[in-house]
DNA sequence: TTGTTATATTCCTATGTGTGTATTTGTGTA
DNA sequence: TACACAAATACACACATAGGAATATAACAA
């Protein structure tokens, strides 16, 4: 059981910074069903146009997803699954924990 | 494919949230080793005594560990195995993509 | 009770982060 | 060239967060 550097430390906390905000997520949501433009993205999400670049761009810059240039416009998609792995396992631990506190506060 | 509730998506983003610091994973990686109280995380850690107390914390409240009164201590101990896995998955990801980008860099 | 030690909390400050508006850059078209 | 549109960036500001120092709380001993 090896420590880790602090070096590598801050690469992991900063790996999970970019997932820990309200906007991304919801930017990685979107693009579960296939690639998109940031326009599309914005019309999605309802966001603003400067906000939904900036966020794909620290996305992309954590290795979360993967962008294409086609003429004009910039299509980004999901880097693999494993992101989505990650999401899940988060939210695995969060319905068990939601389904046992519902128990002792409603009885069933 | 469900659409995740802004509410669940804050939940998700919260805890990862919680992750998204060194002094906070410095705290878990401690912890690997078994349970710890507060001062002994204090001593590995070389962190002051308040901002030990305030990650351990949030590291509760976001359910990623539990902690036990033991007389004046407080020993604290990781949740469970799913939060190393959240933290090797990460790690996984980090470690092949510095590997790949070694080999671009040096050639090797 | 008083005292001692472990842990938690409060106050303050410096730094970091998200977002809107406006502007710039990039790409293709006329 | 000039123009239109998609995407990225610059600037400003409000807000959140991490950290140290000091204080408060909790548990036990004498």
């Amino acid at each position: 059981m090896k420590r880790m550097s602090q070096e590598l430390l801050d690469l992991v906390a900063e790996r999970f910074k970019a997932l820990s905000d309200r906007a991304r997520l919801s930017l990685l949501q979107e693009l579960r069903g296939g690639p998109m433009t940031v326009n599309e993205l914005v019309e999605a999400t309802g966001m603003g146009q400067a906000n939904v670049s900036r966020h794909l761009a620290q996305l992309f810059a954590n290795g979360l997803v993967a962008r294409e240039r086609d003429g004009v416009f910039v299509r980004y998609e999901l880097a693999d699954r494993d992101v989505l792995k990650l999401c899940e396992l988060v939210c695995g631990r969060l319905e068990t924990e939601l389904t046992e506190r519902r128990k002792v506060v409603t009885g069933r």
